[in-house]
DNA sequence: TAAACTCATTAACAAAAGATAATAAAGGTT
DNA sequence: AACCTTTATTATCTTTTGTTAATGAGTTTA
């Protein structure tokens, strides 16, 4: 990567700080902003028939995130992203990430391996967790893959995230903690 | 779409028959093509721990697939893939692909639009489905959205998709027909 | 400080899923 | 045609999950 690109990089992306609780993008919003988390902890979920928030994804430091309904399909989000901390966030609009690409060989190769890959590959691992695991061991994967997300996150949006209702997560901690002996 | 990039890309892309129940990709390999099935079907699958061959995905006609462990990270195939018709693909390398698309800007929205656009809206929509969905209603979602594949496929391999047993899913079958009254 | 709220746990019951095995139906092979 | 194989269904039993509600710990708010 070389330093002319660095610097345009720079000139094109912006920082934001949120405090907690507030929503980055929000249901309906048809933005195309890449984001790049800095510090803190971003949750996307969307309010079911039933009226309850159901949370599809967690997003911590080094994670990029973005409204996929959008950059992808040109549709508005399904999903509402909102802060569960005070978070710092670098992000830059998709067509100048794209434009960036188109210029710089380098970056294009970041481009389908930094956004496309790293949400490729958590997509697919996600996936085979449903196929290949049982719940309970869908969570340890989850314990495994995101050590620390654990204590920052109520155990309820986890078990969104695992497809089960916090009742049933809450008996397979119990499960397992008399499965240690 | 000119026609000069036409051109080109007949003159890279090649194709292939397969009888039934050949192997396109085996686990293990670390095959860089993109597959595009003209006549057929395909599954992905791979055998666990216990020996079981558990199948991951089916593709059918116009539909893309590829080896993603080997394409976006440059690991050996986790699945097999192996036809269950006598199928017809077009393909070419990822890099022919590549050097197609940044040579040609509409080559180059497509890149991003089929390749990655499929396969992740795809994989989003199947995250939700584990999400949001109960077992019987993802099987009732996966009818609409594949409604030839039940006619084409064993139930078996439609209930490793779906994250659950032969059994559970003949139990559904019957639930969904003594509802329909 | 007291009241209100959120969240994890636990209980009780119903519904559904997993595991295993037996049976039946359908396809393919010799 | 007779045989073998594969697959779907059904039954039985066990395990797990969903649902609802109650409890209690911990936080937040007035």
């Amino acid at each position: 990567m070389n330093i002319k690109f660095l610097f345009k990089l720079l000139r094109n992306l912006n920082s934001k700080t949120f405090d907690k609780g507030e929503s980055i993008i929000k249901e309906g919003d048809k933005t195309n902003n890449v984001f790049y988390i800095r510090k803190g902890l971003v949750r996307s979920f969307l309010i079911n028939d039933k009226g309850e928030e159901i949370t599809f994804q967690l997003f911590a430091e080094k994670q990029l995130f973005g409204n996929v309904h959008t950059i992808l399909f040109d549709e508005p989000s399904k999903f509402t992203f909102e802060t569960l901390e005070k978070t710092k966030v670098y992000f830059t609009d998709v067509k100048t990430f794209q434009d960036l690409s188109s210029d710089n060989l380098d970056f294009q190769k970041m481009d389908s391996r930094i956004f496309g890959r790293q949400i490729l590959k958590q997509a697919f691992q996600r996936i085979d967790s449903f196929v290949f695991l049982s719940p309970e061991k869908r969570y340890q994967q989850y314990l495994k893959d995101y050590p620390n997300m654990i204590n920052r996150v109520p155990d309820k949006y986890i078990a969104n995230v695992l497809g089960i209702t916090p009742v049933s997560l809450s008996r397979i901690r119990q499960r397992i903690s008399k499965k240690k002996y």
